[in-house]
DNA sequence: ACAGTATTTATCCAACGGGTTAATTTCACC
DNA sequence: GGTGAAATTAACCCGTTGGATAAATACTGT
């Protein structure tokens, strides 16, 4: 019989295979957390075999560092393009804020892998090399931008930089992170469209508040007390 | 053969065995999420048999969901005798900062658990009559503080309290949840006594400053721009 | 063409893990 | 002191899962 060679049963490509298998890993141990996710479904996922896995990067533990890392270097990247140095300081926190709120909502994954991570307190991270480097450059990129406000006055205190962006992040990863129980125990939807935007004026106008002592019309303007009844839909 | 039958073998007690149950499934979610945890070690941990888990409360995800919901059982009712009524508002949401660091500090499992559900897009909690009602007066609570604050002029802004409330969660969750990772991110012990109490001192800070308008002493002197290098230990 | 290597597929398996069945022991009440 | 229900134990079942093996197929340089 004819074995019809020329019909090619797959073509190489190995560099599309290991993105392919690190894109479904990601959504797959975003979705399910380390010890619930399944190999075979990433496999397919991927359109791979699950052996691909283990050949293209390693064992299901290496896989997940991998798409960790992979994580923390794109926020870490975007950041860094934020230029916040040629803002003045109450803007370019402002901007931080806007940035950081508008990157955990367009990549929820990256929220389910961090929480997945400290629930294996860090474990992972903590054999990495690659990410440890990467922070300090942030951190200085915050602490000149606190620094210059207060030297030009519009900033009435001087905070830990460090601080101060656990703060910016927190206010952010917390809301997102935990919509789904808040959202049933408050009983309101947090993620549709108005409640998001309220957030982010929110977190806005509490930030600058504090370092300005200037109130916001954002934070004042903020629809507070919207009814006595608090489902506000 | 003698059958000794004076030496007892074990001894019936239901309800600690059901309370022993649930303490050893919440530390055990706790430390390894739904998926990752592990029925025999939560039985083992009890003192007890496999079969005892399903006698007593049922499947494992009923087993979890009754672990959830006790938690937050354990929080809403501790939050209720803090009695904010009797204060002036910015001493009340002083407290109410501080008592919920303390709690989160004191009940890492709770915030663990919160993950975990929060990975599931808390599809336990909406099956659960029980938690949701439990919210409202907490909220109230929080809504007579903030108009009180606004009435007597200590507050110069109207904020939702569920606002208020996910933004003063938010900074205290975040920075203990994701200790681990932000640990080794930022180089530096975020648990160490020190840094535990400068954190709660930047949150009131932060917090009250942007209600009040007025900077507080504390957050004033926090321990900015620590030197130039941002390894602080 | 051809050899050698890189990539992919098709199976297999041993351990694990949730859940169940059935037998055993304790205790409350008569 | 006997009896039946409640509580507990021990043993087993069976689908799942991470990982391994070996064979097949495509590509590369010569």
């Amino acid at each position: 019989m004819a074995k019809a060679k020329r019909i090619l049963k797959w073509q190489r490509d190995p560099a599309g295979m290991r993105l392919r298998i690190l894109e479904a890993a990601k959504q797959e141990f975003a979705a399910y957390g380390l010890a619930g996710a399944r190999v075979d479904r990433i496999a397919a996922a991927a359109g791979a075999n699950k052996r691909m896995l283990y050949y293209h990067v390693g064992n299901k533990e290496d896989l997940y560092l991998e798409v960790l890392e992979g994580a923390y270097e794109k926020i870490r990247a975007e950041e860094r393009t934020l230029d916040l140095e040629h803002l003045d300081p109450p803007e370019a926190i402002g901007r931080l804020i806007d940035f950081t709120w508008n990157y955990f909502l367009r990549n929820p994954e990256f929220l389910a892998l961090l929480n997945t991570e400290n629930l294996a307190k860090a474990k992972h991270l903590k054999r990495s090399t690659k990410v440890k480097s990467m922070h300090s450059p942030f951190v200085e990129m915050i602490r000149t931008v606190v620094t210059r406000g207060v030297e030009s006055g519009d900033f009435r205190v001087a905070v830990d930089p460090v601080q101060l962006y656990i703060s910016i992040a927190g206010l952010a990863f917390f809301y997102l992170s935990n919509s789904a129980t808040l959202s049933v125990i408050f009983g309101r939807d947090l993620l549709k469209k108005e409640a998001r935007d309220e957030r982010l004026e929110h977190m806005i106008a509490l930030v600058l508040a504090a370092l300005t002592g200037k109130s916001t019309a954002a934070f004042v303007g903020a629809p507070a007390l919207p009814s006595l009844e608090h489902r506000v839909v």
